[in-house]
DNA sequence: ATCAAGTCTGGAACTTGTTCTAGATTAGCG
DNA sequence: CGCTAATCTAGAACAAGTTCCAGACTTGAT
């Protein structure tokens, strides 16, 4: 670890200065307005506007308004993940700690639903060609949700039953979004899908 | 149960018999077009000309392509129900039963793979504003899984396990059919969740 | 049979995501 | 500095979902 500490995209072949300022306004531009009006409100041709780039560049940068929104979910989670890491949950048992977790960072999504609708939304529209964002997507989350547990290498099984809490909290998620769920009732199932824990992690080893 | 046996859309003011005809002829084509090409062949003016209908008439019937969408999984799911009904699954626990069940469902949707994105596509895509559409698709499914696991009067946890269920079920079709998933790991998801079901029941009662 | 209200048709028009083009700007290099 | 390739800008153009409209057709009630 030397002063090359933040590697965020090692992939793409290196931007410059004013590309990655160019960037970080263009994703800040698609928050702000998805903050305001959700999936709907993050309009290409409005977001170029406030990015102040043209509208051929926000394409080069992101190649459509769903590769644009699930790269703003991962600038998002990447905040959400090192903010839990500053505060872990303090339940006793694993199963305990996932579920406060996830409520956690469901409560705050709660104060940007319109955000929250957007990236969502995007999320699970995307299509294959967005498959290897959404992909990063989902590690981040399963980190995340590892993390709770407090788990470096995990069994196959609890691999498995971490998938299946992910599925719970994106649906979830939607149902909620979508105002067909209470609150209550996506704690209820993020509480009972995380059960699948306890079943993994029987007291021996 | 007399002669008035199909009571499908009782809420709606009663079609006319060409009326009907005319709906019928949508889903069908909406259907044909989503094999084909999946979600993006599903084009409004194609459905309306392939139906014989106005564009006009085709927005009159279904206000937009999720609506049109999410009525002809209705519509599938129908099929599925009756066809599962005449053959149940042969499992011996309901967990056993009930994942069975899912995977042929699973295996249904392999078969027509556009028609599944298509649809699945529409479903977690829609706004509030198709909201009472999606929810009658999900209490077809609830009342699938309550089939296969033979409850007619399940406990509030056995709802909220089925509901579990349901949100894997969707999220796990989302990643097979965006590529992110095999066929075996939704298997695998599938049963994991499943195992749910012997949780909120014990050998008891 | 006739009238009023509602429905359907064909087609134009509008919106927003996406693509394309020609010319200006910038970055890297000798 | 001066050149070349890559990038950026402004804006037109295209595609598909959605809305609107004027006129023709159906339906239901009298």
């Amino acid at each position: 670890m030397t002063a090359e500490a933040k590697a965020a995209i090692p992939a793409s072949p290196a931007l410059t200065e004013r590309q990655e300022a160019r960037r970080r306004r263009i994703l800040h531009a698609s928050a702000q307005l998805a903050s305001r009006g959700g999936f709907d409100a993050v309009q290409m041709r409005e977001v170029a506007e406030a990015a102040g780039v043209a509208l051929g560049t926000l394409y080069r940068y992101f190649p459509s308004k769903i590769h644009l929104l699930v790269a703003t979910m991962q600038d998002q989670l990447q905040h959400l993940h090192s903010t839990l890491r500053k505060h872990p949950p303090s339940g006793d048992s694993a199963a305990e700690r996932v579920a406060e977790t996830l409520m956690r960072a469901f409560r705050a999504l709660q104060r940007e639903p319109h955000l929250a609708d957007a990236m969502v939304r995007a999320l699970t529209f995307a299509d294959r060609s967005v498959s290897p964002e959404v992909d990063t997507v989902s590690r981040q989350t399963t980190a995340i949700i590892l993390d709770a547990m407090g788990l470096d290498h995990p069994t196959p099984q609890q691999l498995s039953a971490v998938r299946v809490i992910e599925h719970t909290w994106h649906s979830a998620l939607i149902t909620w979004l979508s105002g067909r769920a209470s609150i209550a009732q996506v704690k209820i199932d993020i509480e009972t899908v995380c059960r699948l824990i306890d079943l993994t992690a029987p007291a021996s080893d």
